[in-house]
RNA sequence: CAAGGUACUUCUG
C-alpha cells in the first residue's frame, strides 16, 4: 500500500532514479502517493522535462486526480527548466480547482513564475495573495535580485516592513543580492549595519553573501574584514 | 488507520 511510495522516495533519495521509475512502472497500486514521489523525484533533482512529461501522462490516463502535492512537485519542475509555459498550465489547473487562495500553492507559483524570469506573472500572483507570508515575499524579492531587479526588492522590502512581516535571512540575502545590480560600497554598508541590528551578523551564510557582495563591488578591504570575524571558515 | 508538498550564499554547471 504505502510501501510502494516509500521505495519509490527512498532510491530517489540514493539518487537511484532508474531504479526508483522501475518500482515506479512496476507499483501495481498506483496512487496521489506514487506519483507525487516520483514526480518529485524528477523534480528534485532538475530534471524538470520528466517531471512534466509524467505529470502529463498522469492527466491522459485520467485515473488519478492532480493535487496539491502534486502541483506543488510540478511547479519546482518548470523553476529547474523555465518552463513558463507549462507553469502557466499549472496555474489554470489550480485555477479550476479553486485553490488559487491557498497559501502554498500560490506562493509556489509565485516562485516558480520568478525563476522562469516571468516577473509580471510572479507579481501578478502575489499582487492578487489575499495572505502573504515570508515566504510569499522572500519568493518575489529573490526573484527580483536574482534578475538583477535591484530596485524592486528594495521597495518590495519597504512595503513588507510596512504591512508588519518581520524580516528574515532568505529576504536579507536578496536584499544583499540587489547590491549587485544598483549597490555602492555605501549601499552595503548601510546594509551591513542593517544586518547587525538584525542579528544576523554570524549567520554564516549571510556572512559568506556579504563577503562575496563586497568582493563584486570594489570593497576587498570589507570583504576580508567580515571574512576575519567568521567563526569557521572554509 | 497511517505515507507525499513551497523561499535559501559563492564557484562550477
Amino acid at each position: 500500500p504505502f510501501l510502494w511510495s516509500h521505495l519509490i522516495r527512498v532510491y530517489a533519495a540514493c539518487d537511484h532514479l532508474m531504479e526508483a521509475n522501475q518500482v515506479f512502472l512496476q507499483n501495481p497500486s498506483e496512487s496521489v502517493f506514487t506519483w507525487s514521489a516520483i514526480i518529485s523525484a524528477y523534480s528534485k533533482v532538475g530534471q524538470g522535462q520528466n517531471a512534466i512529461d509524467l505529470f502529463h501522462e498522469m492527466q491522459r490516463a485520467g485515473e488519478i486526480e492532480a493535487d496539491k502535492p502534486i502541483l506543488l512537485a510540478v511547479l519546482k519542475g518548470c523553476s529547474a527548466i523555465s518552463a513558463s509555459y507549462y507553469a502557466r498550465i499549472i496555474h489554470f489547473h489550480v485555477l479550476i480547482d479553486g485553490l488559487e487562495s491557498d497559501l502554498s500553492l500560490s506562493n509556489c507559483l509565485v516562485d516558480t513564475y520568478a525563476k522562469c524570469k516571468s516577473l509580471s506573472d510572479a507579481r501578478k500572483v502575489f499582487a492578487d495573495q489575499t495572505r502573504k507570508d515570508i515566504i510569499t515575499w522572500s519568493s518575489l524579492m529573490i526573484g527580483y535580485s536574482d534578475h538583477g531587479n535591484g530596485y524592486d526588492v528594495l521597495m518590495l522590502h519597504c512595503q513588507m516592513q510596512i504591512e508588519g512581516m518581520d524580516t528574515n535571512r532568505v529576504t536579507l540575502i536578496s536584499i544583499l543580492k540587489a547590491c549587485l545590480s544598483i549597490g555602492t560600497l555605501f549601499h552595503i554598508k548601510f546594509i551591513h549595519a542593517y544586518i547587525l541590528e538584525k542579528g544576523f551578523g554570524s549567520d554564516k551564510v549571510i556572512c559568506n553573501t556579504l563577503i562575496d557582495v563586497y568582493a563584486k563591488c570594489g570593497g576587498l578591504k570589507e570583504a576580508h574584514d567580515v571574512f576575519l570575524e567568521l567563526p569557521d571558515q572554509d
